[in-house]
DNA sequence: GCGCTTCGGTACGCCAGCGAACATACCCCG
DNA sequence: CGGGGTATGTTCGCTGGCGTACCGAAGCGC
């Protein structure tokens, strides 16, 4: 299903990621052979808080999670980055560095490409430019939501639409989760998202045992989360379809 | 101080915008003559969420409130604009509209180009587009660090930097809000921001009256804030200098 | 100077989530 | 098959902020 990570790649609808794909052909053909196919592992750091970013990554079948770390050591998710979308935007964005910091959250596929060479194809114009900026309207909106829903919406709230958005991402309705690296993401006790996490559970719309969490009623978690989830996913649809 | 609203740019380092001052000044020259000079009073709207952002405003005084309106109607803000930057960046993104809301929550002046006009000059390339993407990761940073912020810090703090923030784009240290207006801002209740705002005060580090704050302390206000607000002005400083 | 509106201060009971522990259960590895 | 480590369950008292409500006071318009 997916291809070897030593292999480059082999065409441009061989590729999961949906920037890749919409990507004109012409633009394709230029960065294509700059792309080098790679795995991640859990919690590989893609780049970290102000350290200039060596690579961009297209995510073919990973999910990264961006996070934001405070003055106490303690990190904060503010977005989700899977097969939509890239990591490594503030290259894009003209910037070396930046605050944030990304991570592999679940491990998967990816294609890289040194940011120097990222900068130069971006620099040439063409259809790149417009899709990235469309993107990054898209993430834009995504963290924007996120500001306000981790104001104003309880943790079961939140807690399905972090499951949703990472099952979306990973194409599978069974993936590697603990509570602890759930809570961390959300900013909250451990014991806490155990207490969230069994009321999910025992309203039967996802089941886990030790470190794996599987969704078995989709739309009825859906509807117990919060609207941001629908914010954000329908912006997705309508920037980058 | 501040031109007449119907008069005309005079002139670009006659600006207050930074983006403005910083543009290259063949830039200017094709922008400089479709900007036009506006004042914006209290909770004036410069675009409203998922309608079609008609203007971009280059903010010269006023200080300009990005929120995000909830599916319960409330609302919280998500990020702070004054005259280090502009209002409508979903258009520079290639988006016609975007869930956000924009309102002025500082009266002042502000000059403004017509969407269509502005996407035009964009388009050519120039010094324009790198600026407002270094602008624009600078934003990104700053409702990143939002996001965190409201997840971890305590009232107390987020209003501190709230003022600290505000302070930074009025400049001066006096300005009017009130109590309520605030609570909405950060997602809270108005009772709360009384508390928080009146431990301020009794601190020495603010006073106000009836719908006016003053900030007589700006040092200690800052050792209060949390990290957050250094982290957001330093890296404004950093892209957009 | 009067009254109305708007703003701020305060009080009540309530609850989500905290910090810190400790108890159990699962699973992998030897 | 029996540890040991890791993940989950549960408890305790605590606190920050909530919803609601009422009151006083400052300012503005007349």
């Amino acid at each position: 299903m997916t291809p070897p990570a030593s292999s480059g790649p082999r065409g441009q609808k061989a590729h999961r990621n949906r920037l890749l794909r919409a990507l004109p052909r012409a633009d394709y053909q230029r960065l294509g052979p700059h792309l080098r196919a790679l795995s991640l592992t859990f919690k590989q750091s893609l780049f970290e808080p102000l350290k200039p970013i060596p690579y961009v990554y297209f995510i073919e079948s990973a999910v990264i999670s961006l996070v934001t770390k405070l003055d106490n050591g303690e990190v904060i998710e503010v977005a989700t980055i899977g097969n939509e979308g890239l990591a490594g935007l503030p290259v894009f964005l003209g910037a070396v560095s930046s605050p944030g910091w990304a991570f592999a959250q679940i491990p998967g596929e990816a294609l890289r490409v040194k940011a120097a060479v990222f900068r130069d194809e971006v620099g040439q114009g063409g259809g790149l430019q417009g899709l990235l900026k469309r993107y990054t309207q898209a993430l834009f909106n995504q963290i924007a939501q996120s500001a306000a829903c981790n104001r104003a919406h309880g943790l079961e709230q939140r807690c399905a639409r972090w499951l949703l958005m990472t099952l979306d991402r990973v194409g599978a309705p069974e993936f590697s989760l603990t509570h602890e690296f759930m809570s961390q993401m959300l900013g909250v006790r451990r014991a806490t998202v155990t207490l969230a996490a069994g009321a999910l559970q025992s309203a039967g719309y996802i089941e886990y045992r030790r470190g794996r969490v599987k969704v078995v009623d989709r739309a009825r978690l859906e509807a117990r989360a919060c609207g941001c989830y629908r914010v954000i996913r329908d912006e997705y649809e309508r920037l980058v379809p």
